[in-house]
RNA sequence: GUCCCCAUCGUCUAGCCUGGCCUAGGACAUCGCCCUUUCAAGGCGGUAACGCGGGUUCAAAUCCCGCUGGGGACGCCA
């Protein structure tokens, strides 16, 4: 095959991006990507009742994002309606297609009825070869399904699929308002696009016969096929809103990376030996569907926090001081006007914060005590380490840390260590104290680059407070 | 109900096509140990899976059949 590669990912704006949609995306644009092709983003929005322009515009900014670029487009449907309906009547001038007077009324209830005494939902057929026009309100189209024979889907992923045409019953192409829908749209789209692989999810694979069924009667050559295995939550059951955040600007809003859900949804159905961690680079290069599953997976938030976590200690500080900006806002840890934070402090910060946070919100949140002209005692902490006992060390600390020239982390752990000598105890004995009245709290990054970023002035100032905190109690 | 898809640790998966190298590998989570100024990160180790039943074969996680289980579709949604 030397022709182009083109794939499409086609959502309808009837929701946010999620992420199963996400996936989809990804891999049409790995595929894409990989072969050197072109990825088309197309809106199916014939249902115009559900669809929104808002929607559209939240998915393009979940794909924008999750940095997944398309060549061409958005398409929209809406605006293409003509050009569906002179395949409609070209269909229906063939007898591929047919006036179908039912309501929909009428077919709910035989849905009911049918289904009610265990049998096929299918539409019975019942218009399909009427020779004169019934008269009332207008009718939907429908497709005129062959009855015999059986279509064979070969999919890439699923290997050759058969279905027997008398099952397959005759769709509406086009509403009686004189809309048109999917299976008609989705066909002569993407013939017109001349899209080369169709890859969706396996929900569609039921559709697929049909739609060949659409090809043949246009008589267009086929695509490729390709259904990827759907994404479940922690129940088995199909992921939705259920199951807590899918809609992918959530990750955004929960701190995380956009190359860790990548990566993360990347290996729910494809793998590549045991190699957890990709570049996109890696990514566009190894990715083919030879290595794509079968079985539908289950999604699972706690490896994705721990591909955030990984993500975030191997990107560099400066870039997540950036990121973390807007966290650090959204926190109240800096106010948005607020004189300009120094970028280089702040990425000097990070390096000592960046193994210890899951999340941009969780880095957001340790950077408080570095930047806060205050901190609040964490009760249990305080109770522990801000007594008596320990006054002499931080008197002690705070008089060294008022003289001392070098405060650098080396300089700084001299000093602790001529203190601890001096009383004969542990580093550990000094540093707690030290940790709770610089922090607050008892965890932080090393207590010699804790002192270090805080600054000579604000780490007095601290131990002073805490100094007068332990005086003031007895 | 009918049709379609799927089936390896709790979860994501490697292995399956081209049977033997599988005493079934990796990762997340979990448990333990090490490192250690706390917390992390990191290192080391443990627990944990071929759904069941039949075949085929000298040999089956791997091939075939059935069952069971799960998922999906059956719309004037996409």
């Amino acid at each position: 095959m030397t022709e182009k590669v083109r794939v499409r990912f086609a959502p309808s704006p009837t929701g946010f991006l999620h992420i199963g949609g996400a996936r989809t995306a990804l891999f049409n644009w790995l595929y894409a990507r990989h072969f050197n092709g072109a990825f088309i983003l197309r809106i199916e929005d014939t249902d115009r009742s559900r669809s929104t322009d808002e929607y559209i515009e939240e998915i393009t900014k979940g794909m924008k994002w999750l940095g997944l670029d398309w060549d061409e487009g958005p398409f929209r449907q809406t605006g293409r309606f003509d050009l569906y309906k002179s395949y409609v009547d070209k269909l229906l001038k063939e007898d591929r297609a047919y006036y179908c007077y039912c309501s929909p009324a009428e077919l709910e209830a035989r849905r009911k009825e049918a289904a009610a005494r265990g049998g096929a939902l299918a539409y019975d057929g019942r218009c399909r070869d009427l020779s004169s026009p019934v008269g009332g309100p207008p009718p939907a189209v429908r497709f005129k399904m062959p009855r015999k024979g059986r279509t064979i889907v070969n999919d890439l992923i699923k290997g050759e699929v058969v279905f027997e045409n008398e099952r397959l019953d005759d769709l509406i192409i086009l509403r009686s308002d004189g809309t048109p829908t999917y299976n008609l749209t989705v066909v002569v789209d993407d013939v017109d696009m001349k899209i080369t692989h169709v890859i969706r999810g396996d929900d569609h694979l039921n559709n697929t016969p049909k739609q060949i069924q659409i090809y043949n009667a246009f008589g267009y050559e086929l695509p490729e096929f390709a259904h990827l295995p759907m994404i479940l939550g922690p129940d088995k059951a199909r992921l939705s809103k259920r199951h807590g955040a899918t809609s992918v600007m959530a990750y955004y809003e929960m701190g995380y990376l956009p190359d860790a859900l990548i990566n993360y949804l990347v290996r729910l159905g494809w793998s590549y030996g045991d190699q957890e961690i990709f570049s996109r680079k890696e990514l566009i290069k190894y990715f083919t569907f030879e290595n794509v599953g079968k079985a539908a997976a289950v999604f699972n938030p706690e490896k994705l926090l721990w591909l955030n976590s990984q993500y975030i200690i191997n990107s560099s500080s400066e870039n997540l001081a950036e990121l973390v900006l807007p966290f650090l806002e959204k926190e109240s840890i800096i106010s948005a006007g607020q004189p300009q934070i120094d970028m280089a402090w702040l990425s000097k910060a990070i390096d000592t914060l960046k193994e210890r946070a899951k999340t941009l919100i969780e880095l957001a949140a340790s950077l408080r005590y570095y930047i806060a002209e205050a901190v609040e005692y964490d009760e249990k902490a305080r109770t522990k380490f801000l007594n008596e006992k320990n006054l002499p060390y931080l008197v002690d600390l705070k008089d060294g840390l008022a003289s001392i020239p070098d405060f650098s982390v080396s300089g700084l752990e001299k000093l602790f260590t001529s203190i601890i000598e001096r009383h004969g105890i542990k580093l550990g004995s000094l540093a707690q104290p030290v940790r709770v009245a610089l922090t607050g709290g008892t965890q932080s990054p090393g207590i010699f680059e804790v002192i270090n970023i805080i600054g000579r002035e604000k780490t007095l100032r601290r131990l002073e407070k805490a100094i007068k905190t332990i005086t003031s109690r007895t």
